[in-house]
DNA sequence: TATTGTTATACTCTATAACTATA
DNA sequence: TATAGTTATAGAGTATAACAATA
């Protein structure tokens, strides 16, 4: 159990880091926007997915993941396929040129990110990688605890 | 110097934890936008503050911290004063009903902060707080520097 | 009847550029 | 001439709701 003092800062310091997402978008091609960057890289790393599984990844609305894979798709870096045990559904995979594409992403974010981060070691950013990923754990076991903490909060706090 | 895979594996997590961001920005009240919330919670921490100065905390250009702060004036929760050093500059400062807004929505962060993380350890807490403003100054000190490693990678990844 | 995915609409956040006022 | 701040405009990202097709 951790102070308030702490919560406030983390919140303070999630919204400061969006500056450096924001800072890594720019280093992306012209009409490779960061949606589409995250959607191939998911699509890299999990392999064939449906839009419902990918929404889920990037935890955001399917009907925003839409959106995204029609945009990589009519670049040529995206491939929508029937799923044939579900014809609702559709299978997303990576095209030659959306491998291509992340080949380059990949060398710039390193490029970059070698020179920015010069004086961490690897254990910090391990650290670090797995703390973001331990907090977006407890977030999402929370949304989906029956507790459901976030969504009660609002209200509670108004009411005390 | 970290592995390549780390760098993906960072951009992939800074991306995701957006949706916490998102979730933590659904707790606040209905006309307090989450850059309010930012706004005042700058103020509140740092004190007077120029507009320049509150742009470099955030991060952002001044053009959308000017947007941010007279929405918050408009609300009653920031004041602008003259700055007596330079007209041309305004003082931020928070007005009664801005700390009141302010008391809330710490109250409803830690209610829901103290659910979701009941896990955490303070320790864990501080190491990521700690390890994600340090990200945030080797950013900063890279944009700064003459090397501008985030600027060239575009054009050198290319060029190699 | 429920679920998968798409589309239409509206809202928030941000950057660039043009502008005013002051140093 | 340079700097502090404002405003107009455009672009990206997201959520909600209504819809089509299939389970």
């Amino acid at each position: 159990m951790a102070a308030q003092e702490q919560y406030e800062e983390l919140a303070r310091q999630l919204s400061a880091v969006a500056a450096v997402r924001r800072d890594l978008g720019r280093l992306l091609p012209p009409d490779c926007s960061p949606a589409s960057a995250i959607v191939l890289a998911m699509v890299q790393k999990h392999g064939e997915l449906r839009m419902s599984r990918l929404a889920e990844l990037m935890a955001i609305d399917m009907s925003v993941t839409s959106r995204h894979v029609t945009y990589a798709t009519e670049h040529g870096w995206l491939e929508r396929h029937p799923d044939p045990a579900d014809r609702r559904s559709r299978l997303l995979s990576l095209s030659p040129d959306g491998e291509e594409l992340l080949r380059e992403v990949s060398a710039r974010y390193t490029q970059a990110l070698a020179g920015c981060l010069q004086d961490w070691s690897d254990d910090d950013l391990g650290t670090l990688i797995g703390l973001l990923a331990r907090l977006r754990t407890s977030f999402g076991d929370c949304r989906a605890r029956p507790h459901q903490h976030l969504a009660h909060a609002a209200g509670a706090a108004v009411a005390g």
